[in-house]
DNA sequence: CCAGACGTTGTT
DNA sequence: GTCTGG
DNA sequence: CCAGACGTTGTT
DNA sequence: GTCTGG
């Protein structure tokens, strides 16, 4: 599972790490903290058009839907994609084949279940500032003719070591792509085959994480600024998580 | 054959 | 639009 | 795909 | 054994 986000990065350093302009007029914020279900819009790098980041909104719509309320429905289900069947489900098969897309993130966050306490984690690249979480998009015209909704989602697969230990309810973790497959993920002409092997977990090794406090899980608090990164030690008793 | 589904897993 | 459970 | 059917028509 | 309704 992989449904909050750090995304905080300005225009310049997506532009420079991947080799892409922002187009001329955007509307986007950084933040720290971005949640699935707040369905916000962030900058990615697409298939269609690999040198100009575009903006998605959180929740793959699939182009056959029919109408606003089922889109409204399926789209909360559709955070996430499980790499194991990405190539066959009714929702993400065509974006799998022609709409691949780039997710630039500086980290990521999950929960860990000890009795019936959940503990946030943060989770950073152990080398790289900013990584790449594969993802899916896909383009939808509203019946309503209100114009087209652009759609993403993550892909999701077996956690690694360190992913089971910190995700351990679900044991999941987003794809992170090795530098080498970015450019690749979003080539039109990728073979299938080629695109499923890169949705393998990533190495322990590749990846550092630690507890943060309970400002994460405050939702009527601002989460957009670095105090919801600072590391935290929670304890129970005395217990030691 | 065709009606009905089409998706993932919360911190609600 | 395309698949599949019944 | 698979469970369930698989047949015809009196003059009774 | 093979067809077909659901």
């Amino acid at each position: 599972m992989c449904f909050s986000v750090n995304v905080n990065l300005v225009k310049e350093e997506i532009e420079e790490r991947y080799d892409v302009n922002f187009p001329d007029k955007y509307r986007y914020e950084p933040s720290y903290y971005y949640h699935a279900f707040g369905l916000p819009e962030i900058p990615t790098v697409c298939s269609d058009n690999p040198g100009t980041v575009r903006f998605l909104k959180w929740g793959l719509i699939p182009p056959w839907v029919k109408n606003s309320e089922d889109a409204d429905e399926i789209r909360f289900k559709t955070f996430n994609a499980r790499a194991e069947s990405v190539e066959t489900k009714l929702s993400f098969s065509s974006s799998f084949r022609t709409k691949r897309c780039l997710i630039p993130v500086r980290g990521f966050y999950e929960w860990q279940h000890i009795g019936n306490n959940k503990i946030p984690w943060y989770i950073y690249h152990a080398e790289d500032e900013i990584f790449t979480i594969a993802g899916l998009y896909s383009e939808w015209m509203p019946p309503d003719g209100s114009g087209m909704l652009s759609t993403f989602t993550i892909i999701t697969t077996e956690a690694n070591e360190l992913m089971a230990e910190v995700h351990n309810s679900k044991k999941r973790m987003p794809v992170i792509l090795g530098r080498n497959d970015e450019k690749k993920w979003i080539e039109k002409v990728l073979a299938p085959a080629d695109a499923m092997n890169m949705l393998k977990p990533c190495p322990s090794k590749n990846l550092k994480a630690y507890t943060i406090g309970p400002l994460v899980n405050n939702k009527t608090a601002n989460r957009n600024t670095p105090e919801v990164l600072k590391p935290y030690t929670w304890h129970s008793g005395n217990q030691l998580f």
